[in-house]
DNA sequence: TGTACATCAGTGAACGCGCGTTCACTGATGTAC
DNA sequence: TGTACATCAGTGAACGCGCGTTCACTGATGTAC
């Protein structure tokens, strides 16, 4: 984009508006991180393009990079725990719940790549992340209502929690490959890995 | 390192020596590649670093850079490929062979982590691995033989395959959490996903 | 046998480029008197 | 009401750096005569 061009599409925020560019900035990041696949090849300048601003205007609102994409990712996180939330209010019975909070955390990986590619690459801690506790609460819940008899929760919500990962991050890592419906694959995968801890 | 440290570590090859910096070379660009966790994070500056060599040195083997990652994929597909393959020719009947061949790549992901990510990351190429390509025949055998009665093939290879690459990858990811038994696990899932065939 | 020469596996310096980030600045906006 | 001034959201140029890659070269090795 031309500087002309960009003058004339972005006017300066007015005095309290800062927060739009800040949003903007959020925005643009997480756009091409889900396009590139990786935050290291997304730069500061490009996002600032995108912004339709100069780079320097990014540090009057995060002091650096690696600020920048921890927020996004944070942004995202809080979204999933939210989704996950709603998922759950609106299930029938327990089995169904966990049927649910899985699609929900599938969906949210094949729409946020990026971010469900770092939340399940490990290098920000030790801990699993914040979606395998979704998913074990949903499996005691089960347990404990007699929906999932005789199994143990904490390696039934690992297997569950670890084939749907497995499942997300291979749609993510290979787009072209045939996948056929890949929602009714979704489904299958959790019909196998609920009807597979119900007869072990 | 410094250049007094890399002189004296490396001396020149012999006249028809050549090939074993290539060696070298697709060596430590792979060790790099695995580290780093993606290509365009590792450097031909790197990789010529670890092989106490300069960087023009790469290109007396590799045309470019990609020429050179695309190298270092190929060799590890034909690897992973090449063990599955072996496995299969010792299972005793259908289902044990999906079993076997199960087992035989979660534990290759075990016993070569960087291998492992390196060749599900789909990041160097369009392709599923080819080692989805055993599962499928092992599942399409068990279907024909009546192991898998009422299996559908291609969608059951593909939560079986994605199903153990979850587990392997969380594993890898995680070292550090509560697995367990981790052959127990490993075992549970397998029993997870092929009983769960049978019952859907 | 000695020696001139071709070959080969590298080296070392340099190129242009895009990167994250810094810094001095500008010009519009709101405000105090 | 007009005007001087503080504030704020940006700009534009520049920094040092590491990158992939090129190019002219070097010095050891093998070989022909």
């Amino acid at each position: 984009m031309s500087p002309a061009t960009r003058t004339a599409t972005r006017s300066r925020a007015k005095r309290g508006d800062g927060g739009k560019l800040r949003q903007a900035i959020l925005e643009q990041a997480e756009r091409l991180l889900v396009e590139s696949g990786s935050h290291e090849s997304v730069s500061i300048r490009a996002i600032a393009q995108r912004c339709d601003v100069t780079p320097p205007a990014v540090y009057l609102h995060f002091v650096d990079k690696e600020t920048l994409f921890r927020e996004v990712c944070a942004r995202r996180f809080v979204e999933l725990d939210q989704r996950v939330e709603d998922a759950r209010k609106a299930a029938a019975d327990p089995l169904d719940e966990l049927r649910t909070v899985g699609m929900t955390i599938v969906n949210f990986g094949l729409e946020y790549p990026e971010a469900f590619r770092l939340a399940v690459s490990g290098r920000e801690g030790v801990a699993l992340p914040g979606a395998f506790g979704h998913v074990l609460a949903a499996v005691e819940r089960a347990a404990a209502a007699g929906a999932l008899d005789e199994v143990d929760p904490h390696p039934g919500a690992l297997v569950v929690w670890t084939g749907i990962n497995g499942l997300t991050s291979a749609i993510i890592a290979f787009p072209a490959a045939e996948w056929g419906d890949k929602q009714a694959l979704i489904e299958h995968m959790l019909d196998v890995l609920i009807e597979g801890l119900l007869s072990t």
